[in-house]
DNA sequence: ATCAACACTTGATCAATATCAAGGTTGTTT
DNA sequence: AAACAACCTTGATATTGATCAAGTGTTGAT
């Protein structure tokens, strides 16, 4: 299958590429740093090399929720950089050493003025992204969390597309439940039940999934099976 | 204030906006009509010149879930005829006798290759598209049903600004419901509390809100206090 | 080595909303 | 007018997931 166009940066030839790297500017955090606040002004894209990335909003009692952990190869940003006002809706902060590729708003726009075949790629780029909310919108409103949880198992299994049925939870199981809008104590109920059904087998971070079109016609049943009260 | 664009249109200046009319065409449909249903190709953008037009999803139980009705002044697909591939992604189909101003996809995008500002314009209005759905995934995740009836008043009070403390609700409450994500029981009850509170007087489709800000401010409250138990 | 912090689990209970069932109201068709 | 169909409401109950509380590793720092 044609690779999907899963972030900005793919939408450019090698020679649009070379233009921006020569623009570009490494950045290096470390543990703990923070790399931009709600409200920043937002400047720059951002590749990630090396580390993790995690995009969150506080919430008003003060807790983060997270919005998405970016690993290596995620681009950061892409929409922030063209909102009016241009800042950034969200907090980053850094897990882990990272390493960063800055690409200005500056030389993107330049870009995108100068080509106007690139314009139109990332007017279809970002209308595909709508589409996606929307949808996502969707799923969080007619989806339980027992299907909402299926579904990040396929979507990272699709990603990390290794050999065995196996795939591996790329961050704590607390982050993985606010990312389903889920609290860690439903979350780890949800992964009894399907160990439970015998869908899934769990080893710390790696999940085994034997039959995952089984997994997804069953999920519902599973739910609904083991609660039977009168 | 000035006049956010809240659509793809606004975008456009004068000349512009001349030109696709003359390449625009009239369409006339009337009750019960399908403007488009799923999977259609995605040829056209369109403004509602009088009338109503429902966008809505077939769920897989046959029922409809409405998306967003558009009245006089929506414009309708315009992220749509730019995805890839290039369909319609929800149907729409027309509640009263309706006129409809079509414009092709063809001329926009003539347009905005021609001009790059005006690409470049686009580019940031879908952005900011993108982040008001990322806004209102967070509420259907972070809010209750109370607090989203009230932003959902708020907001048509806003857009049909009359003297008055009233707001009328533009469809019937089965659809304002599945709007809002709950079943009309709900709907109902939550209608009932407000009311019962003082919040809300209702009449019919007519709703007055003696203080929108005390509304706002007590929501919570008002849901809580109803339900003392032990 | 110990203590503190954190991740995860488990159980009990609670709150929000859905579902099911039954009426009432209104508007339309025959 | 009678019959019908939608819409709306109301009550009883069920289900989902959250919250609170307690406990078990595991890790990391002093």
């Amino acid at each position: 299958m044609p690779a999907a166009q899963s972030d900005l940066l793919q939408l450019l030839d090698k020679k649009q590429k070379n233009f921006l790297d020569t623009q570009s500017q490494k950045l290096a955090l470390s543990t703990g740093d923070c790399l931009f606040e709600k409200g920043d002004s937002a400047d720059n894209i951002y590749l990630v090399n090396k580390g993790k990335v995690t995009l969150y909003r506080l919430m008003p009692n003060g807790e983060h929720k997270v919005f998405k952990v970016f690993l290596s190869g995620g681009v950061i940003a892409e929409m922030a950089v063209f909102m009016q006002p241009r800042v950034y809706p969200m907090n980053a902060h850094v897990d882990q050493a990272t390493l960063l590729t800055c690409y200005s708003y500056k030389s993107l726009t330049e870009l995108f003025r100068s080509d106007s075949e690139l314009a139109m790629k990332v007017i279809g780029f970002m209308s595909n992204r709508v589409g996606q909310l929307m949808n996502s919108l969707d799923m969080l409103t007619q989806v339980n969390a027992n299907q909402r949880l299926v579904m990040y198992f396929a979507e990272i299994y699709r990603k990390q597309n290794q050999q065995g049925n196996r795939l591996v939870l790329p961050s704590t199981k607390k982050v993985l439940a606010t990312q389903l809008g889920i609290t860690p104590e439903t979350l780890s109920r949800l992964l009894n039940k399907l160990k439970a059904a015998g869908l899934i087998q769990e080893t710390g971070a790696y999940i085994t999934v034997p039959d995952f079109n089984g997994l997804c016609r069953e999920v519902d049943l599973v739910a609904s099976i083991f609660q039977k009260k009168h």
